[in-house]
DNA sequence: GCAATACTAAACCAGTTAGTTTACAATATA
DNA sequence: TATATTGTAAACTAACTGGTTTAGTATTGC
């Protein structure tokens, strides 16, 4: 065995965090939540289906990848989306596309090719 | 306990597996490389830094998420990008588009404020 | 036909993740 | 002051992840 089974430990970038944070459909939504306004963890768990320290998780590991900042009042912690964060990984796409779009150029091309 | 621990067992959606599988930079990387041109699981598994079977997942965890296809052409399985896949987040990054533009906006407003 | 090549499959392992429950701390309110 | 509210912390669990190794299956080429 090279490494014993153990992972690669180069710490994970901003990008893995992001794209980890939105890789689940809880935390998507509850991005989508906080994109109309803020909220508390209570409010935000309320219509969730797990426990309150589950919920305080999802938006610990949204923090972690910078796309929500809370901010505590009292034994209130408030909630607020960052959408800045979601603009690296717009630039990450960026790279690509044109490429899907090129791929649509071709594909248009290969139907009206296909019409004659 | 309400579920004994277990995880729910919503099926994952395409964009679960589409973010997980962006989540990992040797994906990325392999991703980027195929950007570039078609390329074999030996080739893509070359500059990788880890075994043969462990690139041979990271693919199949790439097709999985419909970001790559391959086809086996004797023993030697080629794999292009699927880059139209990408679109689906792009889709979903488009709610927020105008969300981080607006914020940018509200910056700029408060630093030509600063200037008077 | 036999050896090399290009993989996949299966079994294993350690670390991470996503949930739980129970317990606690801090704050607000009656 | 006592009680209710809002959360976090810690310990636990099962499943998942990302790697390994060893073995096996096709296919190619000598």
């Amino acid at each position: 065995m090279q490494n014993n089974g153990k992972r690669c430990m180069t710490s994970p970038d901003k990008l893995d965090l992001i794209f980890k944070a939105l890789s689940d459909q809880t935390r998507r939504a509850l991005l989508k939540r906080l994109s109309d306004k803020p909220a508390s963890i209570s409010e935000l768990a309320l219509p969730l289906a797990m426990s309150l320290p589950a919920a305080s998780k999802h938006i610990k590991v949204l923090e972690r990848a910078n796309l929500v900042s809370c901010q505590k009042l009292g034994r209130v912690h408030y909630c607020k989306i960052k959408p800045k964060a979601l603009s690296d990984i717009d630039r990450w796409l960026g790279f690509y596309r044109s490429f899907w779009e090129d791929k649509l150029d071709h594909l248009e091309a290969f139907v009206s090719e296909e019409k004659k």
